[in-house]
DNA sequence: CCTTGACCCGTAGTTAGGTACAGGTTATAA
DNA sequence: TTATAACCTGTACCTAACTACGGGTCAAGG
């Protein structure tokens, strides 16, 4: 079977090598099978778990919520109403992000559309939209 | 005029009375006026861009991008079709962020139908889904 | 076979974003 | 009117999340 190397795990997954070995420290990535020099052998799939970290960062989780995220995906011995009580909270998470995120973007646009282009310069109207759509 | 103390700005706003003052030297909260006494003297409407700020940042924004959000309420000289770009370029950020969001919701829903409660306990379907969605 | 770059581990240093403290002034409530 | 709580400035410290470094082993091309 085909497997990466750190360093080409951390090239195709846009971050630092030394990112990686944390992220394994910090069990955010499991510790992969070593080949007999000691080198780690990452199966392909790492880099898409590698992407979904970052994706998560930017979407404002820490290390820990996107650690329970990842942890959803495996469990041996919980019953399985904890795990469905546990993906609602995280599903509530993610509604209210988006919400505020749909806050932000239609204050955008009233922004946008009050200075729609053909205002002189110099005198483009101030939008207290911003801040007010999303208290 | 009512004004706010910043203790009582900070409480409102959910925030330590320090990061005020901190959020203040980052440019990110107006320095207010004054009261004779040396104290600072908000005016209410503080609180909601104290607000603004902690919910950017839950969505993933450093304070630098919040700062830019911040700054597109108020360009004084600045040509419109300037703002209009810079709108446009957290525009798709803000459109990205929900797509993601979406994506990573939509796995969430199909784990907890993968394993919706009458599962036997200690053989809960294990999803690939998670990352594969997101990929 | 030998060199040079990739990897190993452990530890130390860095940056962003706060948070606390020291030493002093102001406000308020018993 | 006095004590005690809130505020002032400036500086030092802290945590999360990396990132770099040192000293050594491994591997692949010339």
């Amino acid at each position: 079977m085909e497997t990466l190397s750190i360093g080409r795990l951390a090239e195709r997954g846009g971050v630092n090598l030394e990112t990686v070995r944390y992220y394994e420290r910090e069990g955010l990535m499991l510790p992969p099978p070593r080949k007999s020099s000691g080198h780690r052998a990452y199966p392909l799939d790492a880099v898409r778990r590698l992407r979904f970290i970052r994706r998560c960062q930017e979407l404002g989780f820490s290390l820990g919520g996107i650690k329970e995220l990842l942890m959803l995906r495996r469990a041996p011995e919980q019953p399985c109403a904890d795990v469905i009580q546990q993906i609602d909270v995280k599903a509530e998470e993610i509604e209210r992000k988006i919400t505020q995120l749909r806050a932000i973007r239609r204050a955008l646009r009233r922004l946008k559309d009050s200075c729609d282009g053909n205002c002189p310069v110099s005198e483009c109207p101030i939008l207290e939209s911003l801040d007010g759509a999303v208290s």
